[in-house]
DNA sequence: CTGAAAGCGCTAACAG
DNA sequence: CTGTTAGCGCTTTCAG
């Protein structure tokens, strides 16, 4: 059988009507069943399948959604990814991927997307709206959008997040439980709402043990390898150079780690570092780091999970879904080196 | 203006034929200057976006690809998704995520997919074809399909890869170089032509050094983190244990280090590591992995642009295509320990 | 250069 | 329970 056999054949083949055939094919028991096995096993015979052009013109449903994110290199996406792939296939549906660069016109763009039927939904991991707001004008009341992990402010979008204030006070707190009382922060980029809230949790973290941050101690980052390099730097070259450090993100841990050996010190003999994100392979790191370990694929099978809610008429939660964290103590992370054997020394 | 604007609506609203927008909007000029200029502003105004199911229907094109991965959250996929999405953007191509988790059902799920429409090519990089031939059978005589990375025996599908074999030659002989003679190997699955390949250059490099690769030297292995460590502890505790390690990846190689050093040994001091892959943040490990850089993002780039070309009517390439590996010479080799302090000393 | 008309393959009224 | 009919929104002959 040549060209893809499309319902007519069937229908032709069999005697009946094409619409027949469709129902035959569909869930309800609206056919009788001597045609509808009739119908099915030719189907199967014939290999069919339904065309989805025309299938998704025709019940305007594409069955697959759109995710969004700022980079797709990046490895912190991936068991997101990953979540939202096994929960969308399971709904039937296919994943679109989306990869912004913070290029204003590709974020429009896949809202286009959206309205244009390429995709049902879209998972938002960018942390951002399009300024150009005639795109969002232009979409139904409740879009069927999902952001995930980044607050967008008054998006009004269900969201799902977790709480990165108090996950990032946790963290300065199990240094401060060890003894340290020198504790510098990699922070992220300060614009976004991310960065801030990891930023807080260390500032109230410090603030509630009585603890100075001092200036200097707050290094700006951006959340890459680079960053967390010249952060480290900076920060042994101050006159009273930190004995802990709270990077916002692992890839910037690594950085920082990576500088302090350079510079002679031991990690976390001279100085101890944590992380946050728990990316895949930190625990094969050297020391196995110490961070906060986000539920990633949860995060992606929730965003998803709502984001079919929505789909199927719901409106999804009213209040933001916040996800637990859980600080994994391993090894980058010890007592401060007594007083008498400071890091710059 | 409520619900999307249909080209009937333009063409209403500036009294001109429906087929007159359609064709304004395309890219000939077929159209007369002024009423081109009008209508396309009107779209514009309207914000206006053809609906893509009845586009794809009419056209027979979805303008979509499919990545079919056998493990989403690999992050080795990780840069290669990112020159696939790059090229295929560029070129107006949406990219669709496959997962097969080595599921026969879902491998022959996303044929399927293609044969339906909802995407127009295919970048396969499972390693393998459907077992269930009927699939393949209803495709077209040349399928727009492509493989990376993963050679598929007979498949006659173009494909892009690197040359294992030479590249984990060339691995290997760094470590004789260096002064090392006993050299034991941690394998990728064997049934797979990519593990066979990097064990046959391991093999011959051996060979030509004149070396023997004693009992035990191979270690089964599966990629993974655990894989690696399984295989460090067992080469440790052979009667004459090697004193370099080449892992047919960069995860296994970390899992290899880890075993060694929960051992009491120190990399490279005691026992050199090399890895294959060059993983993003690999240079951040400590000591920085030494290991064979894929060319990952080109990978990616290569092949979609192949596919490009099969799907406006080329061939494609009658040879596969080779890209070229580089081994990073980093912190984890060093040459091996003086005779008197062999590592199980 | 433009319009009229057909039709991609499917599903959903509406009848019977 | 099944057939007839219409139409999703677009592109593309075919005429003019």
């Amino acid at each position: 059988m040549n060209g893809r056999p499309k319902i007519k054949d069937i229908a032709a083949m069999l005697g009946v009507s094409s619409a027949t055939v469709s129902r035959a094919l569909g869930d309800g028991d609206l056919v009788a069943e001597p045609t509808r096995t009739r119908i099915r096993e030719a189907a199967r015979t014939l290999n069919y399948r339904p065309n989805a052009s025309a299938r998704s013109l025709r019940t305007r449903r594409a069955m697959a959604v759109l995710m969004v994110v700022r980079d797709v290199g990046n490895p912190f996406y991936l068991d997101i990814l990953k979540g939202v792939e096994a929960t969308a296939r399971a709904a039937g549906y296919a994943v679109l991927m989306g990869n912004t660069e913070n290029d204003p016109d590709r974020e429009v763009e896949y809202f286009h997307m959206l309205r244009d039927g390429h995709a049902d939904g879209m998972i938002l991991m960018t942390g951002k709206l399009p300024a150009d707001t005639a795109v969002l004008d232009a979409l139904p009341e409740a879009p069927p959008v999902v952001v995930a992990l980044e607050m967008i402010a008054d998006s009004g979008f269900p969201h799902v997040q977790i709480d990165n204030e108090a996950a990032a006070a946790a963290a300065v707190r199990h240094l401060i439980g060890l003894g340290h009382r020198r504790i510098a922060h990699v922070c992220g980029p300060v614009p976004e709402p991310m960065s801030r809230g990891r930023r807080a949790g260390y500032r109230a973290a410090m603030a509630e043990a009585g603890l100075a941050v001092p200036p200097g101690y707050e290094q700006p980052g951006d959340y890459l390898l680079d960053g967390g390099r010249r952060a480290g730097r900076a920060l042994l070259a101050l006159d009273e150079p930190p004995t802990a450090i709270f990077a916002a993100n692992d890839e910037m841990a690594y950085g920082a780690i990576h500088e302090v050996r350079r510079l002679g010190r031991e990690v976390p003999r001279d100085v101890s570092v944590v992380g946050f994100d728990d990316l895949y392979l930190s625990e094969a790191f050297y020391p196995p780091l110490t961070t906060v370990r986000q539920p990633r694929t949860e995060i992606g099978r929730t965003a998803m999970t709502m984001l079919l809610d929505i789909l199927s008429g719901g409106r999804g939660p009213r209040r933001p879904v916040v996800l637990d964290t859980a600080l994994q103590v391993r090894g980058t992370t010890a007592p401060p080196p007594p007083a008498g054997r400071r890091p710059h020394a």
